[in-house]
DNA sequence: CTGAATGTTCAGTACTTACTGAACAAGGTG
DNA sequence: CACCTTGTTCAGTAAGTACTGAACATTCAG
């Protein structure tokens, strides 16, 4: 099996290429993981999820294609399943589990911005609190802080809303009769097991 | 002087807790600065300068307030302005430089969280090229990425210009007359230096 | 000019945290 | 039962980065 014809050639040097394209791409999603917070690792998990075919892949997949270790894989998975980025599941007759891209993920994301902008309203509460005393021309600045956080916090969810009417548009364009992937295969999603440790984080310090 | 009246006991004891609630803001407003990926120190400067009487403090005041080296002190103001959250003023007759909030400056945050979003575009778009050859259903995780971003992109800007209007009709609320800090006292800011360093960040490696 | 006040730069450190690898569960399968 | 496959946990490390402190500029005062 020394020989190979020349389109064999070829075709591995296209696939070799494709790779490096993909492997390129999974990185770039590390680091905008990284800049948005998150560990590359867990970055480098989506992005792979994001172009993997079959959608679905193993823990042993993930290790193999990203060359890490199990243990790395196996913690950032769980932390993409606790934010709703990805979710678990299983095929029928099937040991082991697969991971693939939660639908609506993105908006997930949005939803942890939520957070901080609540966080922010919130601290600028504390702030104003702390100068009630003050003249108002001092107060400015946390007022607008305030102002500003609160007006996200009112219209950030609508913008969601509006995006979601918008994405079902645009899904219905081409795409009709088979809304989603999992229900155009056999995969079952697995539910989030309500474990103590996601309500108490740490049982032994 | 060893003794004092009840008086100045009590206001000493009402200032110390005063102190406390300042230093917890400050402190707090140093880990949101983290959890949107900006360094610690950063935040503390920016969250005195939130609360801080006058509004312009110098690096002395801050060195001694927050309790750091001059050093970190220098390196996160030039941070701080060169993401345009707060400006460095200058007083007349006096030597030393003074920081202060920009005006808009969380508007600021807002477009360096535009830059991630078109960052995150244009990598689905990349993704969508790599899977140039395969069937929709594979390139959908991708395209709802691209759609979700690009919506965004084109919201965002709008919201933005929403809330500056809306922020004129509430600061028009009380403070008629006197519509910014900085023009209420004799504060002139110093326009950012357009040195060599902006535009080619490392002369010498 | 000398000295003081103000500000910058940078080498070294201290600290955090992601990641590895190995030991340990938990099922299935023969 | 022994054994393999799959997955988790955790101690130790590796790597990145914020921060310190000291040396070095710069500008003003006397």
């Amino acid at each position: 099996m020394i020989a190979s014809t020349a389109a064999e050639l070829d075709s591995r040097r296209i696939e070799q290429k494709e790779r490096i394209g993909l492997s390129h791409f999974v990185e770039e999603v590390g680091l905008m993981f990284e800049a948005v917070g998150l560990p590359r690792m867990a970055g480098r998990i989506f992005g792979w999820l994001l172009i993997a075919n079959p959608p679905h892949q193993s823990m042993g997949d993930l290790v193999e294609v990203l060359q890490a270790s199990k243990g790395s894989i196996s913690t950032m998975t769980r932390l993409l399943i606790q934010i709703s980025l990805i979710e678990r599941v299983s095929l029928p007759g099937q040991r082991r589990d697969y991971f693939q891209i939660k639908p609506h993920a993105w908006s997930q994301l949005t939803q942890q911005r939520m957070t901080q902008i609540t966080a922010f309203r919130q601290l600028a509460e504390r702030g104003l609190n702390l100068l009630s005393d003050q003249p108002p021309q001092l107060r400015q600045r946390l007022q607008e802080m305030h102002d500003m956080h609160a007006f996200l916090e009112k219209e950030m969810p609508l913008l969601d809303q509006r995006w979601q009417q918008e994405q079902q548009r645009l899904t219905e364009r081409l795409s009709t009769g088979q809304p989603h992937l999992t229900s155009s295969s056999e995969l079952l999603p697995i539910p989030v097991s309500k474990s103590p440790r996601t309500e108490t984080p740490e049982p032994k310090l």
